[in-house]
DNA sequence: GCATAATAGGTAGTATACTACGTAATTTTC
DNA sequence: GAAAATTACGTAGTATACTACCTATTATGC
């Protein structure tokens, strides 16, 4: 190996930090979804939780953290804003007193149907400069990355848990 | 094209949302690096200003914002964090009586050098999943995918703007 | 040279993402 | 069936990352 040949992984600079990439890719597809949904005023993580109740109507928030792999006190102060909007209603759950369920509204539902393109605009625009090829591999990449480390998070994902009834 | 081709681009789902895979990386690698830096109490975005003071001495908060593409406000925060531990000094610039600059002291100096194995330790455990093969078009895409879209965000990267004089 | 622009920084407010701690309800253990 | 452990949620505090608005200083245009 001579001087020329890059090492494996060498973290010296920013730009050969992982890590470093990946907030900065963060920070820009918030920034690009925001201009996207302008017009809505909504943020990633909010078009994320009301994506979950869209498909499963009514949820505990200890469950939608795990749908999305958010925080519990995250998703707590994020239901809080969406009710505030009257795209959720929070019941109380029948089964179990301690649960405040979150259950998206026919105002939500449909706030959710008009954001949609917008959502998918910004995704696109965020990886246009990507090949098909590319981003096929990409995805792979980031997928496998995100499975494998998934414990690695205070808050890991649990597709697998089952929602709360009313 | 049949029902089990895949579509080229299809963000229904959150797992095939190229954003929301980014975010939970993010979080993820936020993740490893406390836990491995957590003798040492510090932050990647932290240790990012440090970084960047370790080999330029001193900067005004403009400049570092501008290198690691963050926010000026937001570097403002982190810079007084770190001055309050001793790690920076804020002396003000005698050409630009406005600026108010950062400059890593010895302390700060050898904290880097210090967290630095850990910083390190962190990346690797994010991307040990990967093949090397796989690391570098991984490093490649992200990389691509940040300079294309690096005007996207309100924080866009300037690596070439000049270092103010103390 | 002087009015205007732009720039550097500060403050205050919001959103996401945590930690730590506390309470109430439920489940487990014996 | 009662004590202990777990779970669901809440509050408060911190860090990153923005916006909006403000002042002070510097640069520009005429």
């Amino acid at each position: 190996m001579n001087e020329t040949t890059p090492k494996r992984r060498d973290f010296t600079s920013l730009w050969d930090r992982p890590g470093f990439l990946i907030r900065r890719l963060h920070q820009i597809h918030v920034a690009l979804f925001l201009e996207e949904c302008s017009e809505f005023n909504i943020t990633p993580v909010q078009f994320g939780v009301l994506t979950v109740l869209y498909d499963r109507e009514t949820l505990d928030q200890v469950t939608i953290a795990n749908q999305i792999g958010a925080d519990r006190n995250t998703v707590a102060d994020v239901i809080r804003r969406l009710e505030r909007r009257g795209l959720l209603e929070r019941p109380v759950s029948v089964a179990d007193k301690r649960a405040k369920l979150a259950r998206i509204t026919d105002e939500g539902h449909a706030f959710v149907e008009a954001v949609q393109p917008r959502m998918i605009e910004a995704q696109r625009r965020f990886t246009q400069p990507l090949e098909r090829e590319e981003y096929d591999i990409l995805m792979k990449l980031l997928r496998n990355l995100m499975q494998e480390n998934n414990e690695a998070s205070r808050a890991p994902m649990r597709p697998g848990v089952l929602q709360h009834d009313a």
